[in-house]
DNA sequence: GTGAAAGCGCTAACAA
DNA sequence: TTGTTAGCGCTTTCAC
């Protein structure tokens, strides 16, 4: 790797500014990081003569004595979902508020992989945010004495969460679609080991029990837009009149795989999604789908995982639906 | 953040390990990290006995007097541009391979952020990917003895680098445009300090002056969905029959205005993007657009920063046109 | 308020 | 082949 920039300099070190200075590392130390614990000349000469040495602290150097690196890492399952991109964003910016360094790792839906990644970062990082974990309950809770985790749309003994609404988000799919008319419905199912999905699929077909309308649940489909294709399919092939998607990319993908197959949106099929995600409302038609407030959701994790957010139990996150054009009245039968 | 876990066991250490294996650290050490240095008893009996006590390389530790942490970091201008989503697969796996942790940070556009993040990291990282670079041509200098770098979509002295091929793009474009009947096209161009931008506009403006179209730019915009409606008003007040955006994400949302405005496209109007996102299949109509193999481009980016592949000079990506929907015959004066 | 010195957990000479 | 030892650059007691 030398290649790159050939000679490196030796960076500027505590010790280089205190000899400049002309005073102990130590003194330079605490003039940089507790200002207070010196005196007003001092911390002003040393500061100067650092910032002409261009001193640079070196982080490994820093975390190695403190046992912090100031630096937290938020694990999603799929980088590649749109859905991720409001956590990653709000997640940044409340720890970048809060003085520390967001680092972002996809586990690609792997638990093997999200493992891997804790057990690599695991002695680097201050603290995790695991987004739609898939790991195994027992492996989550081998984490609980090692390492500061919160956890997004999962909850687990022992551990603060967020979670979006699912409860509530798939009240307002059933009761939408039975105004809609709609008494038979399908559930394309995710991947068995995002909890999500339980969480989703036990409330739509509760509350489907409740008003009196058919729910059966098909798949597990990998929660891809490839993958819509064979979702379609399937929910084709019963009796259903509403498609209710795990999330938008196999909302998505479904509704382009209908298309193909000249079934006509909404009229002859409702469709339904999860996450509101990048695409939603340009895809063909509009989906229909339960909003999440994943902004917030990154901020709340945050804090959450500093302690600086009062109660450390799950916070739930609102998830209102947006209806678009994906869903319409029942075919007549 | 002690609440997480409540109290915390000291990790093990390789001292811990050495004790108890009844050997020197240094013997712990080589056994685990060069196997071959040691005599195979020996190295058995390491390994398990670190197993038993469930020992885990503190990285930090193994960082500061290695000066290697074996974290990578890649720094994009916009997580949320799909267009980055091969590019960190790409790199994820190959660095992965390789031994090494990736690391992702968001800079949002700005290269204030994008300075923050290197300054904040230089110091704990073994290279950087750095993803359409933000950053005024004498801060990269700068970086040049400090740490290895790489470029994506972006070139500068003594840098390695990987590019998509605009010039080549760019004439794809313009010959497709021109085979329909096009004279007269506009460019809404993105960000100035984004180098892609002045390439696509300089390789559009010189086929088409080749070819004898013409040609404005427009804008600049900031390239996101939301802004393409100002671009789309811009270049509908304009005589052109065909709008070349600076990517997908700006096409998408010129795309969405001119639907809310009843232009028909391509009847009435043609519209291009760059770069084949997410979403540019399913937008309405499907979108015409500068296609790039970024998951190549992620994989190549990783063995140029480790060196591991020959020839450290410019990388140029091949950048097929993906003619779809959104282009068609110029309408008749 | 400031300096001296002891580590943090690990790697890498160097010795044995 | 293995052990001893000196740091890596910084933080943090503890004296002064």
């Amino acid at each position: 790797m030398t290649h790159t920039g050939g000679r490196r300099p030796r960076p500027v070190t505590l010790q280089d500014v205190a000899r400049e200075a002309g005073v102990a590392v130590s003194t330079v130390s605490r003039a940089l990081a507790n200002p207070g614990r010196v005196s007003a000349r001092t911390r002003e000469h040393v500061d100067q003569v650092a910032r002409r040495l261009g001193y640079r602290p070196n982080l490994i150097a820093r975390a190695l004595p403190s046992g912090r690196s100031n630096m937290l890492a938020l694990l999603v399952a799929d980088i590649t979902n749109p859905h991720h991109f409001g956590l990653v964003r709000g997640a940044e910016a409340q720890a970048r508020a809060a003085g520390y360094t967001l680092v972002l790792g996809d586990t690609q839906g792997s638990h093997e992989l999200e493992a891997d990644h804790l057990d690599r970062l695991g002695s680097a990082m201050d603290g995790f945010v695991l987004a739609s974990s898939r790991l195994p309950e027992p492996a989550l809770q081998a984490l609980l004495g090692r390492c500061p985790v919160v956890l997004f749309n999962r909850e687990a003994d022992g551990f603060p969460s967020v979670v979006t609404d699912s409860e509530d988000g798939s009240r307002q799919v059933v009761e939408h679609l039975a105004a809609l008319g709609h008494r038979r419905i399908a559930y394309l199912a995710g991947p068995v080991d995002a909890w999500v999905d339980g969480q989703r699929w036990r409330a739509l077909s509760r509350h489907a029990a409740r008003i009196g309308v058919e729910i059966a649940r098909l798949g597990p489909f990998a929660p891809t837009v490839e993958h819509g294709s064979a979702a379609a399919d399937v929910g084709l092939a019963g009796p259903a009149t509403a498609l209710v998607a795990f999330n938008d990319l196999l909302a998505i993908g479904v509704l382009r795989r209908l298309e193909h197959l000249r079934v006509r949106v909404p009229e002859q099929l409702s469709v339904v999604g999860f996450d509101d995600i990048f695409g939603s409302d340009f895809c063909h038609p509009p989906l229909t789908t339960v909003t999440s407030p994943v902004e917030e959701a990154g901020r709340a994790l945050i804090d959450l995982l500093l302690g600086t957010r009062a109660g450390h139990a799950g916070l739930v996150l609102p998830t209102p639906l947006r209806v678009r054009d994906s869903t319409g009245p029942a075919p007549r039968a």
